[in-house]
Formats: C-alpha cells, sequence, structure tokens
DNA sequence: TATTTCACTTTCCTTTGGGAAAGTAGTATA
DNA sequence: TATACTACTTTCCCAAAGGAAAGTGAAATA
C-alpha cells in the first residue's frame, strides 16, 4: 500500500509525453512534415505552401528535422543541381498524431465560434 | 485542372493542425492536463507531479487552460478555503492527442537508442 | 508565540523563437 | 550584358518562454 495517492503514476505518461512534444513541438515542425509528406520537395515548394514561414526559420526547422531522421535532404543532378526533402520513413509514425491533431483542431474551431461567438 | 501541382492541398491539414499546436503546444499545458486527469486536483500537488514546473509557469498554464475551457478552478469550503482544479469535460477530448504522443515517445525513446547507442 | 502549509506573486535574468530585410553564390534565361 | 531563380545565410531586432529565488497573506498546527 502506498502511503497516500497513487497521483504520481502519471509520470508514466508525462515523460513519453514530453518526449515527443520535445521533437514535434513548435508552430512550424509539423506543417513542414504535412507539406512534404503530400509532395512538396523542393525548399521554394515548401515556403510557399505553409503561409507566414521565413526563409531563415525553414532552413533553420529542416535542419532539425533531419537531425531527428524525420527527413532527408538529397542533392541530385549535375550542373543545375537540385536539392529535394523527402520523408524518411520513420515520419510515417507520426501519421496518428497529426490526425489526431488534425481532427481535434477541425472541431475545437466550431467549439469555439459556438461557445463563443465570435465572427473570425 | 490546375496549373501545376495539388500539393497545396495541404492546407486543409496543415490549418487545423496548427490550431491545435495553438491551444496545446508547449512544454506543459499537455503533462498539466495529464496530471489533473489522474486526479491531481490541488495546486501543490500538480505542481510537485510534473517534475521540473515553478509554481509561476504553473499558474500561467492553469489560467490559460481555464480560458481554453479545458479546466475548471473552483473554490470550495469556507473558513479554509479549498483551491480545486478539475478537467473541464471539453479535456477528454483531448485523450487521441494524448495517447497518439504518449505512443510515438514511448517508441522514440527506443528508436534513439537503437539508431544512436547513446547513453542516456 | 513560532512554524508550517497553501496558493500563489514578484522580480530579475537568460534563452529561445521568430519576424524583416537584405545579401549571396551559382545557374539560367532574355 | 542584365535580370531572374534557387536555396539559402546574415544581421538586427523583439517578444515570449521559462528558470531561480524570494516574498506574501491567511489560516492551521505545535
Amino acid at each position: 500500500m502506498a502511503k497516500k495517492k497513487e497521483h504520481c503514476d502519471c509520470l508514466n505518461t508525462i515523460k513519453p509525453v514530453r518526449d515527443a512534444l520535445d521533437v514535434i513541438s513548435g508552430k512550424w515542425k509539423l506543417p513542414i512534415i504535412i507539406s512534404v509528406g503530400v509532395g512538396n520537395d523542393r525548399f521554394t515548394d515548401i515556403q510557399q505552401s505553409i503561409p507566414g514561414i521565413t526563409p531563415k526559420v525553414l532552413a533553420k526547422e529542416l535542419r532539425e528535422l533531419e537531425q531527428h531522421r524525420l527527413l532527408k535532404r538529397s542533392v541530385v543532378g549535375d550542373y543545375p543541381v537540385k536539392i529535394l526533402y523527402t520523408l524518411e520513413s520513420y515520419a510515417d509514425t507520426l501519421t496518428p498524431i497529426i490526425y489526431s491533431l488534425k481532427d481535434w483542431g477541425v472541431n475545437h474551431r466550431t467549439f469555439v465560434t459556438d461557445k463563443c461567438g465570435l465572427n473570425s
């Protein structure tokens, strides 16, 4: 029997959730994964597909995603070299997270407008 | 027919994902939801159940979660007033997100140690 | 009376994230 | 020769996040 409560068992959940958040939280990482996943493989294409992202931030986030083995940067061609970004297969494991966030986001938008009656 | 590619369709996914991230991203929000969800309802209990959180940060995050209608702060009792934090039912909708993040985090830890052979 | 507990607040400081704008090296096009 | 495109980098700046430590006021306990 424990002294008081078992409430600290939540560490079993909190720890892995924080591991996941360390990798994918932030404003841009998942949008970039989504964009590359849908077929945008050039720097400029990715930039244009994500409203508001600047080249500096995109470059930095791409480097971090590469370090986390979620995507791959490859140089192809000879004289006019192209740089292609593609998802590593490991990025597929993020699919459940992306869909649960998307579903929640879609529902949340209606929740907010229904509850608050705001016109945005 | 579109001019070139349909890759920008990813906005249909990116937008709601960003709506969700605006609410729950950051280091502390989900850990707090998890802790309160498991039964920690007092400020000090929550603080002690989440390693590393400071009272200043906890107070701020609790206020934000209350504003987002994810949890409720209630004052109970008369002379020694107690303050209780409980989840709103709307917080239950976060369950799929929490579990997908937890599963990914658990798997990611083995992925990292297998691939990199680090001893942390 | 002194100490402890609860639920924070306050101050100070450092780090991180990120926007704006310009620059750049190489190649291609007019 | 001049302009444009690609994939960035560089500089400057600002705001938000967040850590450390101390304080606070009311009530309970010793």
